[in-house]
DNA sequence: ATCCGGAACATTTTT
DNA sequence: TGTTCCGGAT
């Protein structure tokens, strides 16, 4: 998080020349690399593309070209800027970078757009007239604040959401459009329009009054500042020489913008003013005394391109060659991850995109194991399968960590975690950010956004009555008005809490709040030797003024004391915080409070990358892209999840839902498995699903359906693994070739008659054995699967896990606490 | 101002 | 199913 070179302090910039370990030739680095591979990484000149399919070893070759540059004295770390989709991926390749280099690494930015341009932007804050202490607001507090404004506008009427114009907003930013941009061409007879632009400004007014940014603004801002100050621009231009794009087929308008101001040349005019000011120049200007572009490496796929949702443009890199001229192109198809069944299923699929070069993955290692399909009658059906499966493949040698379990949408989780509980299956739920988007942790957090951005009412707002101090909507409305009528902030209205006429208990408690934010704010300031020397000396770490906000506010003592049983865990979870704060400060000695908010904001994530923890991994299919298991699970393969029903609409939908399904298959690199669910509960409601479009693109022959669709709907399917589901009819069924009639049955005549036995059986069963103990040798009755004789038990307390094997299904391992058991 | 119950509503994917 | 919003009682 640090930035450990300036870019405008000469002497950092020589400090960072640490001379490279190992003979200046690099040629270790080349060493058993392919032909294309070792000329993507030796390959030097203004442009590079190199389009790389799944598994080419992209990282390889991006870690690696880097390494080279650095090795051959060709550049020095500091000048090398790194730019990745994710943190994750981020951390991966600083980490393999650091491998490959040892210490030499220290001075490379090596971050996501996001962060790369939060950096810029705090740094260069006041050239925007913006606070550096600025606050970063995520999608929610985005909602919130259009909430808000489309309530005032009475904007609701004419069909505005939330959601909507937030979605309109963001992706007019993504194209560099600003609210004064947008109203110049919007036809403003039309209301419906007329009205949007006022929210767009009023949203965007709001923003900028609280000094705050959104994760679009981000970008676009960044893309400002470099337009409208050459000479900041210069500084950035002059400092990165490489510039390194991963997953350049996502890169949306505004991001290509950025890349481009980037990677412009200095003029003379500007590169003289740089020396005039003591900025080191020497040796890096050409013959006509400019800094001549910085060279611009990209690497992409357009066939995993899967945010065009968020504003990518897949012509960003199809046009790639057009807009720098001179570009060389290298391509890199020869895979080393995967066996050539699962290349053979993404080739197929893949191939159903038109409008795409054609392109087949190979490898040179053999076709490998079959693919293996199921397809179960429920979500829990489905997940218990697939906890049988992983359960095999770890008693195999598998281990967890090379494990992992994809689907389409966040809610897919819930089946998969409440039987993997019960399995004792040890996973880890990658992404997802929940922790964060705690009522509770948000309150925390806004107590420290409040501290660091005063400016910022949103914060204010939430914390103002949290916990109940009496202070209601009247009371806030009033502070509000109060502050727009004297042309004051928030925060100063508060402090002069006594002339707003109110009550003295209400006035005594804002004045109470007011004074705890102070003090907090106090315990902020550097001593003077900071101050001096432009370091946070002498602050509070960011742990202390967490703890003092949440005494002194009362927010801990109100869950502690609260007879909800809940705040209970809200209170752990606050203390979870706390926690965490610590260990940001251990880790990050002479961090600000502004740096930990940051963290949070982009880095929420990132609880990430512990992959020596033995978990499965659990997580969506976007946050799949560009990581790798031995085994992979594709669950949820049904028509309107997979492709979703909201992509029906949206041109180029199915395409890219497709290539969702094309990045899942190519994550795996031995075993694949494909899982479906013949009904699905979706807000209660159980219904019916049609297996997904996409499986009927893989060759038969490379499937080995363990219950296939047409075996599921009629007959011949082995028990439901979870439940005891009743199913009419028997004897064998075809696969695929009686698929459509029987389908057709299926969801015709059978949905409404067997719905309830479909039911969730599994959850209603949850319940709490308490201190039942067992031992080897007992014998117990499951719910759902039979009797059986306990093996042996492992584990403590409310972890003791029995190790059973049951009469009729076989080995299976229970979480003691929640399963549904009896002893006999 | 706060608490409570019932109705309404909601889920794509991410920084 | 689980969360959020609204109106009424206290």
């Amino acid at each position: 998080m640090t930035l450990i070179l300036d870019p405008d302090d000469p002497a950092g910039w020589r400090e960072a020349a640490a001379p490279a370990s190992s003979g200046p030739s690099g040629s270790h680095l080349t060493d058993g690399l392919n032909p294309q591979q070792r000329e993507a990484v030796e390959y030097r000149g203004p442009a590079l593309l190199i389009v790389a399919g799944a598994g080419s070893g992209k990282t390889r070759v991006l870690t690696h070209r880097i390494a080279h540059l650095i090795e051959t004295r060709e550049a020095w770390p500091s000048q090398i800027l790194a730019i990745t989709f994710t943190n994750k991926a981020a951390a991966e390749m600083r980490e393999r970078v650091q491998h490959l280099l040892g210490d030499g690494a220290s001075g490379m930015w090596i971050s996501t757009f996001h962060s790369a341009c939060v950096r810029i932007l705090r740094r260069e804050a006041e050239s925007l007239g913006m606070s550096s202490t600025f606050t970063i607001y995520d999608s929610a507090d985005t909602r919130t604040m259009l909430k808000r404004i489309i309530k005032e506008l009475d904007a609701d009427t004419m069909g505005f959401t939330p959601a909507g114009a937030q979605a309109k907003i963001s992706k007019l930013k993504n194209e560099l459009a600003d609210a004064d941009a947008y109203a110049r061409n919007a036809n403003l007879n039309d209301p419906q329009e007329a009205v949007f632009c006022e929210i767009f400004r009023q949203y965007s007014r709001r923003l900028r009054d609280q000094h705050a940014l959104d994760f679009d603004d981000l970008i676009a801002e960044t893309v400002y500042l470099f337009r409208a100050f050459p000479k900041v621009a210069a500084l950035y231009q002059r400092r990165f020489r490489h510039i390194l794009v991963d997953e350049y087929q996502d890169t949306n308008h505004a991001q290509y913008a950025l890349i481009r101001e980037l990677t412009r040349p200095v003029e003379k005019a500007v590169v003289d003013e740089l020396d005039a000011h003591g900025i080191l120049v020497r040796g890096l200007t050409d013959e006509h005394g400019e800094i001549p572009g910085a060279s611009l490496t990209v690497v992409g796929d357009s066939d995993q391109s899967i945010y065009a949702f968020r504003g990518a443009d897949i012509r960003n890199i199809s046009e790639f060659e057009r807009d720098f001229p001179g570009a060389k192109v290298v391509l890199l198809e020869q895979n080393y991850r995967s066996t050539q069944n699962i290349l053979s299923a993404a080739n197929a699929v893949i191939q159903n995109n038109f409008d795409r070069k054609d392109k087949k993955l190979w490898t040179a290692d053999g076709d490998g194991e079959k693919i293996v399909g199921y397809t179960g009658y429920t979500a829990h059906d489905e997940a218990q399968f697939i906890a049988d499966e992983i359960e095999t493949l770890h008693r195999a040698g598998v281990a967890y960590r090379d494990i992992a379990v994809f689907y389409r949408t966040n809610a897919q989780t819930r089946a998969l975690e409440e039987i993997f509980v019960r399995s004792a299956l040890p996973y880890r739920v990658v992404g997802g950010t929940k922790f964060y988007e705690r009522a509770e942790i948000k309150d925390a957090m806004a107590y420290l956004t409040a501290v660091a951005n005063p400016l910022d009412e949103l914060a204010l707002r939430r914390i103002l009555n949290t916990p109940k101090r009496g202070i209601g909507p009247a009371t806030e409305t009033a502070i509000a008005q109060f502050a727009e009528q004297n042309e004051i902030s928030f925060r100063q209205a508060m402090r002069s809490a006594a002339e707003l006429g109110l009550g003295p208990k209400v006035r005594g408690a804002i004045a109470g709040l007011a004074d705890v934010l102070d003090q907090a704010a106090a315990m902020l300031v550097p001593s003077q030797r900071g101050l001096d020397e432009g370091t946070n000396e002498g602050a509070a770490k960011v742990s202390d003024v967490l703890v003092y906000l949440l005494e002194a506010s009362g927010l801990i003592a109100a869950l502690r004391n609260s007879r909800d049983p809940q705040d209970e865990t809200r209170a752990e979870n606050v203390e979870e915080l706390v926690a965490q704060t610590r260990d940001f400060d251990r880790e990050n000695p002479g961090a600000t409070l502004v740096d930990f908010l940051t963290q949070v904001s982009l880095v929420a994530a990132a609880d990430e990358l512990d992959d020596a923890s033995g978990t499965v991994s659990l997580m969506t299919l976007h946050t799949a892209k560009g990581l790798e298991y031995h085994a992979v699970f594709l669950t949820g393969l049904e028509e309107g999840l997979l492709p979703h029903q909201m992509s029906a609409t949206e041109p180029g939908g199915p395409a890219e839902e497709r290539r969702l399904f094309y990045v899942g298959i190519t994550r795996a690199r031995k075993r694949l498995y494909l899982s479906l669910a013949m009904s699905r509960a979706q807000f209660g409601e159980v219904s019916v699903a049609m297996p997904s479009r996409y499986l009927q693109e893989i060759p038969e022959h490379l499937v080995d359906w363990k219950q296939s669709p047409g075996m599921a709907t009629s007959r011949g399917g082995t028990q439901p693994r979870a439940l005891n589901a009743r199913r009419p009819g028997g004897g064998p069924g075809g696969a695929w070739g009686t698929r459509d009639r029987d389908l057709e049955r299926f969801s015709v005549t059978r949905s409404a008659a067997t719905k309830t036995e479909w039911a969730n059986k599994v959850t209603a069963n949850v319940r709490d054995n308490g201190d039942l103990t067992l031992d080897a040798g007992d014998r117990i009755r499951h719910s759902d699967f039979g009797e059986g004789t306990v093996n042996q038990v492992t584990g403590e307390g409310s972890k003791r896990i029995a190790h059973v094997a049951f009469d009729r299904v076989g080995a299976k391992k229970l979480l003691i606490k929640i399963a549904p058991i009896e002893k006999l």
